[in-house]
DNA sequence: TAAGGTGTATTACTCGATTGATACATATTT
DNA sequence: AAATATGTATCAATCGAGTAATACACCTTA
């Protein structure tokens, strides 16, 4: 469990983010546990409250539930996981469609940048 | 001139966007000259403070220049404009890459997306 | 000369999101 | 029963970006 906070954006919007991610990409499984909220806090250094704050977004987007003091656990709902990834990606897609129209940017153009960026520079 | 403001970004942010979207795309051209600070304050219903403060970033960032009173006008350094576009293009693209490539989306799946919105959709 | 436009600097205020402190009820465990 | 861990709610504090108020020097022009 590491997540790279960046300055800009809130701690629990990345926190929410970063479990989209991994729901994403099936590196969370459907029913799985994750930490409680306080354990989440230790980790990653943060306050508890901000760490409820995302599992309470997470919780009302039924990404997770929680009952009683049980472990909270990733939703079995395929429809919602399904959805996450769809959702990750169609935002990504359409705030970069906005971004380049507004310059006129030709399409072939783009599609060679993608090209090169994309597998290159995983590093850093 | 028209901006659409979003209720997210500063709106002095939104103005110098404005203005090097308009440089990228050629609509202002080197040498062109614009609005005064308070000129451009009544046209976009903000604050003279606020134009001040666009400009300012512009006029540090090499986009503009101003002699005294006179008006402010677009900078016709062929080698700053031409630098507006790539970097309005290359930090549109790395903003995706990224954000895609933490969800695992092959390249294929992207750019038949890319497709389908990039033209589609100019209205709303 | 007076008036009105310009760019600019300094300062203050506002305002809201974000984070933190604290408390409470429940459940589990020892 | 006591202790500890859990989820949750409420309230307070912070804190800094963004915006605004104001003033000043300059120039043009009527």
């Amino acid at each position: 469990m590491k997540v790279n906070f960046n300055n800009r954006d809130p701690v629990y919007v990345q926190v929410v983010r970063h479990f989209k991610e991994q729901i994403a990409t099936g590196t969370l499984e459907p029913g799985q546990e994750i930490p409680s909220r306080r354990e989440l806090a230790n980790k990653l250094k943060i306050n508890p409250n901000t760490a409820q704050r995302a599992y309470k977004e997470m919780e009302e987007a039924g990404l997770i539930h929680t009952e009683r003091n049980l472990p909270s656990k990733i939703t079995r709902d395929e429809k919602v996981l399904g959805a996450v990834r769809e959702e990750l990606i169609e935002q990504a897609v359409d705030s970069f469609v906005t971004s380049i129209r507004s310059i006129n940017v030709p399409l072939d153009e783009i599609v060679g940048l993608l090209q090169d960026k994309y597998q290159k520079e995983s590093k850093e």
